[in-house]
RNA sequence: GCCGGGGUGGCGAAACUGGCAGACGCAGGGGACUUAAAAUCCCCAGGGUUCACACCCGUGCGGGUUCGAAUCCCGCCCCCGGCACCA
């Protein structure tokens, strides 16, 4: 029920009215010719939302609506902007819900958009209908597939067998940046490790340039901190540290072969390793494989063989979260095997271990149990030799290790590079072992390629036809989309294929380069894929026959301003990058970074707690609106907080910015009634108000929208104060203000202030005066030694002197001024006057 | 552990470049209007001492710099976020 008071400001019939005015003019939306040749673009682009069943969530409203304020501030500033929103509706979490209701994601879909399209515009956001995309539409995925086509003969796609995250629950891989802590990000599983083919885009290939152009781009700093993580760059060297072959004793004994040239076979293998600290080389006593690493089974003594793979099980019965804890007491095996210590051409035995992961540098380690922590606490625990290499400030060669000491120092107990600084040391080493062959620099990024396969159903089929002659073959751009089928059957299964395995006549087809007999493939893509390049589909839509229109992407992109969730810092964010940057580099983009503008929103939290379904303190926004119509809830989740940072959603402060929003109509409605335009403003007031612009105009380009809808309830205040009557003159740059935020009323208001056209296109950004912004008295703090002990009220800029006197003429100034010495006198202009005694 | 961000009334918060701490709003108290209530309007409101004028204390804690510190410096504590057996 809506809230009724007389001073006839009624929101649900206004917003009503306006909402169909803008769809029956056309406001927000453009043609092909309008996109094509805009004047002045301004691309203002927000995450897209998934549509769940729940409907729009209020985190959603926040971000959309400070996107929306943004937008309608620069159109009303002169930009053409364009608005657009979508639908990310392919996914794991869309087809769990699926499951869970027992309705097919292809029913369920189109339901769920058509509430979110229903919510999104009664929220009054300035989006153009006419360029909208739904990542599950054949006429969106269709360009989804043609992008992995177009990656896949870039040499950018590649099928190979690794280790993948498989998520028991999901009965799906996952990619990396998918499992949090070793729990898979949509339903908390422990994540497990299996070896499947799957699809990969090298993203690592791009790990330099992502990392690189962060400098380049304006970001929120969080979010490009938290991709620096993410790519993690490491310096180092991979260090080479030949395998000797296994003595007579090592079939039964323990002792370390003797280092002799006979011993040594003709070629070797060769243990490789990556290390950031070269220089701690000659403390490295013994060496460690990752369990699954290749070479275990070959370097393994007999002696050893049932142990090892005894313990290789047992790493492999682990999850993610077990192996990967830093405090689990370390476990290890012993291969029986020796490895050469290349600096010190000492024989080192040779350990596989779980703290030591595969998927990192070359899945092998140099262990220097003095220098890292977790080697010293494994060497502790096996009886392995700890050796000091680097000495800090207070110790020396001798100095007993009772942990491992990581700081800085010069290198001891290291042969010629005894005295070294450690970084030098490291460089001095590295070049030393290069010159054997023995060591190369390098740099090693923390960042996986992306693993895009899904054994699900709900996403678009990966556009790939496997052919025995031809091995993978793409489908040709012609054939696209291939369309997902109609599957009643489509909850997922332990298999590790996905249920479209299950459709012969589906995925049997021929090969499009011999037409022989094939197979297609039958795992989907990542839904990150189709929300990689979503911005630069909403401009286009109108094309059918290519992905981009050239001449629109040219004028549009890239994004102007980009304001999004945190959540997907290493997620989307990175992808997007990384896809933006292969399709310029294969031509079909001018420009490298989607995004050069990106502003994170906050989080809304209700009554200081996260707002969750099992705490029931979820708001839930149509009941809200209903009452209080949109324009007030916009207004109060824009006043909450800062922006960037979220708020604290109390229900009772809807009150502020619903009265405000009333006082302002009353106030508007009543200077229209009573002035036809011919009557001056209050100077006082007037002084305000050219304050008032230059505030909100310049907090809102920076999403600083609490404090600028308070400098407005202050202006209205003072408006309005005493009861006085206002004039057209105090009201009109206001409603122009407050349009941004409350776009129906401030629609409303301009017309009955006697406009025709729509504020957003009739009326434009109030300019200010600086001279009338500037205060013409100002206050000025009086102290004695820093204590505020009076204040005088002078003209701006009056002079040291007066102000001194008209301070010194109060008595409670005077008074804490006698029977003291005046040291000195500190004068601020416009300020402060403070009298140093004593 | 490393890297960010933060800690200010009962609550959300504000404070330009070091210059009147608490704007704006919520909740609260008092008053006007009303038969009454709601709505609306006006006033009060960091804590303490005081009839009052006024004074003292106060921005996580402890020091420092300065005429003057929420703001700068040093050392701690706590909260939030990213990364994390990453070699």
């Amino acid at each position: 029920m809506e809230q009724e008071r007389e001073d006839g400001y009624s929101p649900g019939s206004v917003e009503a009215k306006w909402q169909e005015r803008w769809d029956a003019r056309r406001t927000n939306r453009f043609t092909s010719e309008a996109l094509r040749s805009a004047e002045n673009p301004y691309y203002n682009l927000m995450m897209f939302p998934y549509p769940s069943a729940e409907g729009l969530h209020v985190g959603n409203i926040y971000a959309f609506t400070g996107a929306d304020v943004h937008g309608r501030y620069q159109r009303l500033t002169g930009r053409t902007v364009f608005e657009p929103i979508g639908f990310d509706a392919f996914g794991i979490h869309s087809e769990n819900f699926a499951l869970k209701q027992g309705v097919n994601p292809m029913d369920l879909t189109p339901r769920n958009v058509a509430n979110f399209t229903r919510q999104l515009r009664r929220i009054g956001g300035m989006f153009d209908w006419d360029h909208t995309v739904n990542t599950s539409d054949p006429a969106y995925y269709r360009w989804t597939q043609w992008v992995f086509v177009q990656l896949f003969r870039a040499g950018l796609a590649e099928r190979k067998e690794a280790p993948v995250n498989w998520c028991p629950s999901c009965m799906t891989v996952l990619a990396n940046e998918q499992v949090i802590a070793g729990l898979c990000e949509r339903c908390d599983t422990p994540v497990e490790q299996r070896r499947i083919a799957q699809w990969f885009f090298r993203i690592t290939d791009y790990a330099q340039r992502l990392l690189d152009n962060l400098k380049i781009i304006d970001w929120s700093e969080t979010t490009l901190k938290a991709q620096e993580n993410w790519i993690g760059r490491s310096e180092g060297a991979i260090l080479h540290f030949p395998v000797l072959p296994h003595t007579r004793e090592d079939r039964g004994g323990h002792a370390p072969p003797a280092v002799d040239s006979k011993d040594v076979g003709e070629q070797p293998p060769v243990l490789s390793v990556f290390t950031t600290r070269p220089d701690t080389v000659f403390g490295a006593t013994y060496m460690v494989l990752a369990p699954e690493h290749p070479l275990v089974d070959a370097i393994t003594t007999p002696a050893h063989r049932a142990r090892v793979q005894a313990y290789q099980r047992t790493a492999a019965k682990l999850d993610l979260v077990a192996r990967q804890k830093a405090d689990k007491t370390k476990t290890g095996e012993s291969t029986g095997a020796y490895c050469l210590n290349p600096a010190t051409g000492e024989p080192i035995p040779v350990w596989i271990a779980d703290y030591v992961l595969l998927e990192y540098g070359t899945g092998a380690i140099m262990a220097v149990p003095g220098h890292d922590q977790r080697d010293f606490e494994f060497a502790r625990i096996f009886g392995l030799p700890i050796r000091r290499v680097v000495a800090g400030p207070d110790q020396n060669a001798d100095t007993a290790l009772e942990e491992a000491y990581a700081g800085e120092g010069a290198l001891v107990n290291s042969e010629r590079f005894n005295g070294l600084p450690w970084r030098e040391g490291a460089r001095a080493i590295v070049e030393w072992l290069e010159q054997r062959e023995l060591a190369e620099a390098q740099v090693n990024y923390r960042l996986h390629d992306w693993c895009i396969s899904r054994q699900r159903y709900w996403g678009p089929p990966i556009p790939i036809i496997h052919c025995d002659a031809c091995g993978p073959v793409p489908v040709p751009e012609a054939d696209l989309p291939v369309v997902l089928p109609r599957v009643e059957d489509f909850k997922p299964d332990e298999s590790g294929v996905s249920p479209l395995a299950r459709l012969k006549e589906w995925y049997r087809t021929t090969c499009p380069r011999c037409s022989r007999e094939a197979r297609r493939e039958t795992d989907v893509s990542d839904t990150f894929l189709d929300s990689s390049w979503y911005f630069l589909r909403y401009p286009s839509t109108d094309r059918d026959d290519a992905p981009l229109d050239p001449e629109i992407t040219r004028r549009w992109l890239p994004v102007d301003c980009y304001i999004g969730g945190e959540e997907h810092a290493v997620l989307h964010l990175l992808y997007a990058r990384f896809i933006t940057m292969a399709l310029h580099d294969m031509g079909y983009l001018g420009f490298q970074e989607p995004f050069p503008r990106f502003r994170k929103h906050g989080l809304i939290i209700r009554d200081g707690a996260k707002m969750s379904k099992s705490k029931g303190n979820v708001i839930v926004p149509d009941p809200i609106i209903e009452e209080y119509g949109a324009d007030t809830f916009r207004l109060y989740l824009m006043f909450l907080g800062p922006f960037a940072e979220g708020g604290d959603y109390r229900d009772e402060g809807i009150q502020g910015p619903f009265g405000f929003l009333h006082r302002l109509h009353d106030t508007v409605v009543t200077a229209a009634a009573r002035d036809d335009g011919s009557l001056p403003p209050d100077p006082e007031v007037e002084r305000k108000l050219h304050k008032t612009i230059k505030q909100v105009s310049e907090q809102l380009p920076n999403l600083q929208y609490h404090t600028a809808i308070a400098a407005m309830m202050e202006y209205l205040n003072s408006v309005r104060a005493g009861g006085r009557k206002p004039v057209r003159a105090e009201v009109e740059p206001l409603v122009v203000l407050v349009a941004p935020f409350a776009p129906h009323l401030a629609e409303e208001l301009w017309e009955r202030l006697g406009h025709p056209a729509s504020i957003f296109t009739g009326a434009s950004w109030p300019g200010f005066d600086p001279a009338k912004a500037a205060a013409e008295t100002v206050r000025i703090a009086v102290q004695v030694n820093g204590k505020l002990r009076g204040t005088v009220e002078v003209p701006l800029d009056t002079s040291q002197p007066q102000v001194e006197t008209l301070a010194r003429a109060q008595e409670n100034v005077s008074r804490h001024l006698e029977g003291v010495g005046l040291r000195r006198v500190v004068f601020v202009p416009n300020r402060l006057l403070n009298f140093v005694v004593g």
